[in-house]
RNA sequence: UGGGCGAUCGUCCAACGGUAGGACAUGCGGCUCUGGACCGUAGAAUCGGGGUUCGAAUCCCUGUCGCCCAGCCA
């Protein structure tokens, strides 16, 4: 698609990944993992890290596994999973028969608890999670050692293999890595490795009331798929020591982790903690929401998958934070539909024209071009009659300087048709303007004067007798400032005005029947797609994915 | 006197001791049967101070600012 020259930038993890195929670290392998917690849907940052994580894969003819980190059953669930699934799927990624989960390695993990047990590496706590964080320290002070850190090996063993029975209720103990409670890194300061936890999981159902933590899950799953490059956000940084220590007394395959900046967007949120509370708070009607920057609410809201993927391209992998300009987004999203998305008319508030000259009753067939960027797209026929509807905002009885619509006594071209002067406004009681008379020159005909008179302005238009009604929904930035997050409570951030229904639309006819999904650029006013839920045959629901530029709008503003 | 990370146009990313470059955004012009697209053009940056070097965004020292970490979440 869009993709200019298909020369990547550049980054640091692409630089490091290339040193290693240089000194043959792991003969030269690169493979990688997405490893997703099936505890909510994925959302634009996400679609960063997996077109990292996969798109070297592939650039490097390596592998790519996906990973679901399933340590934690109370907040995980099954329809998380497929959802998941769904939308890597979308974006174009086949991890072929590499599904993994967490959960699989349960067993392995424990062996591997064990050993370190046996090595004096790890103990059981009887501390409550109170006393453990009294016991770590501050930031600035170092943590004293539990009083059950020198138990024995046997009686870590026994405790430990009590634990996994069940024997005791849910917070009673926990088993630690026996590290350093001085350490500057709180992560070292003798970190949990499993909790009691009485709790169904989403796979291994009841088999286990103890689950590993994400730091002693993570790494040894790693290794145990042979990944070679393990990226992760910025925010896991002070794990690495953590994540290289379990691996390291274990001595098993020790994958590289690698840290990058997460993606952060202007005007949105992206945490999966905030966008659920929008979904529970019900602000948006759910994580498909056309608002929401998830991926199936992009997709719903009309994004094509390959410019998420060339967005995500072009916007690099560093490690300093940035928030990235949702202009960028858009920018490469209409020039990825600008290509491929076919041209119709669609009147959104529709002000009724007569043509007062033009027979009654007389229907012509005219030819439209169906996208001018794409000869192979052809042309299609389109219903001319003495009525038609255009927008009113098309329409001003007393137009400002550089305004070339129509108003009293100017000529316009309608869009594949002829050219129409406005003769007469017609008003109601109120003075609200109902309909316009006009007269068109047949001399005009396709758009075309015979003498080589010029028009400023072209509108669009479509037949009265034919137009299709249809509902559009008009959509704008979920949040009104930058970063919504600069004020403690975002959700007061919220744009009230995010989405505006428009019913009563006039489309051409052929768009009633528009199959779900398919997208349509809207003559003059923008890019729009068949809702995925709402919009039924002969009843359809537009959703604006994103509006035309509009340098008419910066004008009128400056 | 806890630990870690970061700082380049308004924004995002490059430049790996050798002319600070691209994209978005913005301004101006052109073209146009979409006030779209397209074409052209302009302005716009190395956090501060020292040092090393023929030469520093890059190496060293120092300062400043910002972010992350005290879940039995990931």
């Amino acid at each position: 698609m869009a993709e200019e020259n298909n020369t990547k930038p550049s980054n640091f993890i692409r630089d490091i990944i290339e040193e290693d195929i240089k000194n043959n670290k792991n003969d030269g392998r690169v493979h990688t993992r997405f490893p997703p917690e099936p505890n909510g849907y994925l959302h634009i940052g996400h679609a960063k890290a997996i077109c990292l994580d996969y798109g070297l894969a592939e650039e490097y003819g390596g592998k790519y596994n996906l990973r679901f980190d399933d340590t934690n059953p109370v907040k995980e669930e099954t329809h998380y999973v497929e959802m998941i699934k769904k939308d890597i799927r979308w974006l174009g990624f086949d991890w072929e028969d590499r599904e993994f989960y967490a959960s699989d390695y349960f067993d392995q993990l424990y062996e591997f608890a064990v050993r370190l047990i046996r090595d004096g590496r790890a103990y059981v706590d009887d501390l409550s999670a109170e006393e453990i964080k009294e016991y770590r320290g501050t930031l600035t002070e170092p943590g004293k050692n539990s009083p059950w850190r020198d138990r024995t090996v046997e009686e870590n063993l026994d405790l430990f293999e009590r634990m996994k029975a069940g024997e005791f209720p849910d917070g009673a103990r926990v088993l630690r890595a026996k590290i350093d409670m001085a350490s500057g890194n709180l992560n070292m300061r003798d970190p949990v490795m499993y909790r009691i936890l009485h709790a169904a999981h989403h796979r291994t159902g009841d088999k286990w009331c103890i689950y590993p933590m994400y730091d002693w899950a993570h790494g040894q799953s790693d290794s145990i798929e042979g990944i070679t490059h393990s990226m992760c956000d910025i925010s896991f940084e002070d794990h690495r020591p953590l994540y290289d220590w379990f691996l390291d007394q274990l001595g098993i395959h020790h994958p590289q982790q690698i840290e990058f900046a997460r993606l952060n967007l202007t005007y949105t949120v992206l945490s999966k903690r905030k966008l659920i509370q929008l979904v529970k708070g019900e602000r948006v009607s759910g994580w498909d929401d056309p608002r929401m920057p998830t991926l199936s609410g992009l997709r719903r809201r009309g994004y094509t998958s390959e410019a998420v993927r060339c967005f995500c391209d072009r916007i690099g992998a560093a490690k300093r934070e940035s928030i990235v300009d949702v202009a960028l987004l858009e920018h490469i999203l209409r020039d990825d539909l600008n290509k491929s998305a076919p041209r119709v008319m669609a009147v959104l508030n529709p002000l009724k024209v007569i043509i007062d000259n033009y027979p009654e009753g007389k229907v012509e067939e005219l030819e439209a071009v169906n996208n001018p960027e794409d000869p192979e797209a052809g042309t299609r026929k389109i219903p001319f009659t003495r009525e038609i509807y255009i927008e009113r905002d098309d329409f001003l009885e007393d137009p400002p300087k550089k305004f070339f619509r129509l108003s009293p006594g100017r000529e316009v071209r309608l869009k594949h048709a002829y050219f129409i002067k406005c003769e007469k406004v017609v008003k109601d009681d109120r003075g609200e303007i109902v309909e316009l008379h006009c007269t068109y020159d047949p001399a005009t005909k396709s758009g075309e004067a015979t003498d080589g008179r010029k028009v400023k302005g072209t509108l669009h238009w479509v037949s009265a007798a034919h137009a299709a009604d249809a509902v559009v929904r008009l959509y704008d930035r979920l949040f009104i400032k930058e970063n919504p997050l600069e004020d403690e409570d975002f959700m007061s951030n919220l744009n009230p005005d995010s989405l505006e229904i428009l019913t009563g639309c006039k489309v051409e006819p052929s768009l009633s029947e528009a199959p779900v999904g398919s997208r349509f650029q809207f003559l003059r006013h923008g890019y729009f797609c068949v809702d995925s839920t709402d919009s039924k045959p002969g009843a359809p629901v537009f959703n604006r994915t994103v509006g035309l530029r509009d340098s008419w709008a910066k004008i009128q503003q400056g």
